[in-house]
DNA sequence: CAGAATCCTTAGTGATACTG
DNA sequence: CAGTATCACTAAGGATTCTG
């Protein structure tokens, strides 16, 4: 790595708690369609309570990943879409999604085997 | 994006559950640098407890990330080291890492804005 | 040295009911 | 439609003690 050890661990724990929780990550590929209000999220993003959708999207608005926009026709319409910067994000995480496709196979395989030789443990 | 949208929600899931947890990032950055004892590791990722060092080097153990070589010393001596698996995950991660320190400012930026048009919110 | 076992606290999440 | 407010629960993590 070019960057010192800290430096990294810093940086990648950043964008870790910013994506790592239940929801953002979803949130984030249902948006990368394009723009969508608040119910139809509610209804592509699968299981998510609307408790947590707000929370999401609240954060993600926080840190500048998603734009709100108000339309005051009655009732009230909101729309959200990503930011260029949420965007960006999408295409790194992208790299992330490759690596698992074509890791999946073997970390499979190794838990599978590890599986069989700790039959007591229970993962 | 090329897949569908639940394949790459699924494929990044999967690695966010391998690595979102607190720990398993610094210890990927630890070994990244070479196999390192479980002390060794103890003292080096800064702030783990033991308990949480187990837990995690036996998951990744699990996933195939990391290998473990028990030497037959009193009293024992264990090592534990990245796999190629673990080491290539390990480049993805740089990228992350890239895009965290690219946009840093930006998201700091507009949590400060954030903060300013939210006086009332705690986060 | 390299752990296992136990207890405890808290953050994240889900379910539900209510509102402008 | 697009939220807010409460309550309850669970799992992740921390602290501590013990062991081959």
């Amino acid at each position: 790595m070019s960057a010192t050890n800290t430096e990294v661990t810093c940086d990648v724990r950043e964008v870790l708690d910013r994506i790592g929780d239940r929801w953002t990550l979803p949130v984030i590929v249902e948006l990368f369609q394009g723009p969508r209000r608040f119910r139809q999220l509610e209804r592509g993003v699968e299981g998510i309570s609307q408790r947590m959708l707000t929370l999401t999207l609240r954060k993600m608005e926080r840190d500048g990943l998603v734009e709100r926009t108000v339309y005051p026709t009655v009732p009230a319409q909101v729309e959200y879409e990503l930011t260029p910067t949420g965007r960006s994000l999408s295409e790194v995480l992208q790299a992330l999604a490759g690596w698992a496709a074509e890791h999946r196979e073997v970390v499979i395989a190794s838990r599978a085997r590890w599986r069989e030789q700790h039959p007591d443990t229970r993962s």
